[in-house]
RNA sequence: GGCCGGAUGGCAGAGUGGUCAUGCAGAGGACUGCAAAUCCUUGCACGUCGGUUCGAUUCCGGCUCCGGCCUCCA
């Protein structure tokens, strides 16, 4: 059974079939660099790093693409607010952001292109499109002309008419069509602008990932991501721009979209104000409880975020943890684990059903709990990382993330914890059971819940 | 107004034309000085009204409700 992908382009789960199976190429629209990245914001780079995982799995060669658009007249107006240098915060964002998705163990992508970095191609590719008449200069803007591209809303499955009745916006005097949009647009000598056929100007926010995608990945490539958001207009119109300027080529042929992100029943979004960032919740919960709560819900859906649904993800990850430790001096062995990490992969293959692949986690974690013969527990150990490991979990040492916990701890260190800890074990030798007890309890007041076993006594933090 | 999604047990969340999702929470049991962890057993479900069918939560249609998009947005 091969992998299957639910398709914008064609509203069903489509066999995925790459152009060259030698290498698999995958575009994702990635962050405008202005602000903290909110949870909404990781949706996306979670879900696509797991397709990523998945995908160089299964192919010799993956490139994935993921731009950072620093030309943008929200950073700009941040600039003019802040008082600081539009370089600065652009640089300053994109650090964060790579140390937040990081955090939540996705994979750096293989090539993270810059806007500014690529005038010169969106130059040439928006001098293409008025060659060939898809677009138009007027007033110092370059815009392209929908009414020159028959197929124009194929994506979003909009016809022109209906854009224009719905249109809930004022139409520049200088567009010949309703639905036209910008490429280029002219900048005044206090915003950044660079030279151009059309005069000192900057581009339009959608040719940017045009002019990106055919650099490095082709003017046909398999895989074309990012938040349902951008289906219209962005992705429609990346659309229009590559295969008008290529002239040939299919563009991508996967069109990838993740649900919303949902507070109290909402989209969650920066226009909106009702978002977390990434770095608040990393205060409350480790990186990858945070990846596996995005996880639980199948990207498709809405997910509604709740300090339950992180709570229940870390939950779950304490019970993979500690079925890992229970057997940490068994080294893994994957020798006949393929057909255990079968049913993790082939929920993946299933349109990335991520939760399908965790309840197939969870039937692991219960066999290697059961499983008393060291073999066996080899196998299974092996077959479990295996599975982690393309969904980017379970990369920290058992003990280090129980004695970590939440990672919001304020209570006692770890030696303070292990004093109390040995004490206690004393006065269980002593048959002190009063005092043993009254430490059991110091220390669950402080947060640190105790387990005696055969081995001695194990502590975590909540 | 136009166009899309969705509605599953106390909660989260997959899936299926007729026998189990899974996890958390609940109940009972094993184990434990007491716990915790773990294991076993167990109760609880498919918005509503019709249709197709031997049989529908699953297919079709109406309805209700919820969310989103219609050129700021992941």
């Amino acid at each position: 059974m091969g992998l299957t992908v639910y398709n914008t382009l064609t509203r069903a789960h489509d066999a995925f079939a790459p152009i060259d199976p030698s290498h698999v190429r995958m575009y994702v629209c990635g962050p405008t660099v202005y602000d903290r990245a909110h949870i909404g914001n990781a949706r996306p780079v979670v879900v696509f790093d797991t397709l990523y995982r998945l995908l160089k799995r299964l192919y010799p060669k993956v490139t994935y693409a993921r731009n950072i658009t620093d030309v943008d007249d929200k950073i700009n107006a941040r600039a003019a607010e802040s008082g600081r240098s539009i370089r600065e915060i652009t640089e300053e964002t994109a650090a964060w952001y790579h140390d937040d998705m990081a955090a939540l163990n996705a994979l750096p992508p293989d090539v993270e292109p810059r806007a500014t970095e690529h005038i010169a191609e969106m130059i040439a590719m928006i001098a293409v499109l008025i060659e060939k008449g898809h677009a138009y200069a007027a007033e110092g803007h370059v815009l392209f002309a929908v009414s020159s591209m028959p197929d124009y809303g194929a994506l979003s499955r909009r016809s022109q008419d209906e854009m224009i009745a719905g249109a809930r916006v004022e139409v520049a005097p200088y567009k010949r069509d309703p639905g036209d949009f910008v490429l280029w647009k002219p900048s005044s000598d206090d915003l950044p602008g660079w030279d151009s056929p059309w005069g000192r100007g900057r581009p339009g926010w959608h040719i940017e990932c045009s002019a990106m995608s055919g650099k490095y990945l082709g003017t046909s490539f398999d895989i074309h991501g990012g938040g349902q958001d951008l289906v219209f207009p962005h992705h429609e119109n990346e659309i229009a721009q590559s295969t008008c300027a290529h002239g040939s080529g299919t563009f991508a042929r996967y069109w990838m979209h993740n649900g919303y992100l949902m507070v109290d029943g909402e989209k969650m979004s920066k226009s909106l104000g009702n978002f977390f960032t990434v770095k608040d919740l990393l205060a409350k919960a480790p990186g990858e409880a945070i990846r596996l709560c995005l996880l639980s819900t199948h990207y498709h859906q809405p997910l509604n975020w709740t300090d339950d649904g992180l709570a229940q993800a870390k939950q779950t990850l304490d019970r993979f943890y500690t079925a890992l430790e229970r057997v940490g001096d068994v080294a893994a062995d994957a020798r006949g684990a393929e057909p255990l990490v079968a049913p993790v992969v082939n929920a993946l293959m299933d349109d990335l059903n991520t939760p399908a692949a965790i309840a197939a986690m969870h039937e692991l974690a219960t066999q290697l709990n059961k499983s008393v013969e060291p073999a066996e527990q080899a196998t299974l150990k092996a077959a479990m990382l295996e599975a982690a490991g393309l969904l980017g979990i379970l990369v920290a040492n058992p003990e280090a993330w129980r004695r970590a916990g939440s990672g919001a701890a304020s209570g006692p260190s770890d030696a303070e914890i292990d004093a109390m800890v040995a004490a206690r074990t004393a006065a269980r030798g002593a048959r002190d059971f009063a005092e043993a007890d009254r430490l059991r309890q110091a220390l669950a007041d402080a947060g640190v819940t105790l387990e005696d076993g055969a081995g001695g006594t194990k502590w975590r933090r909540d």
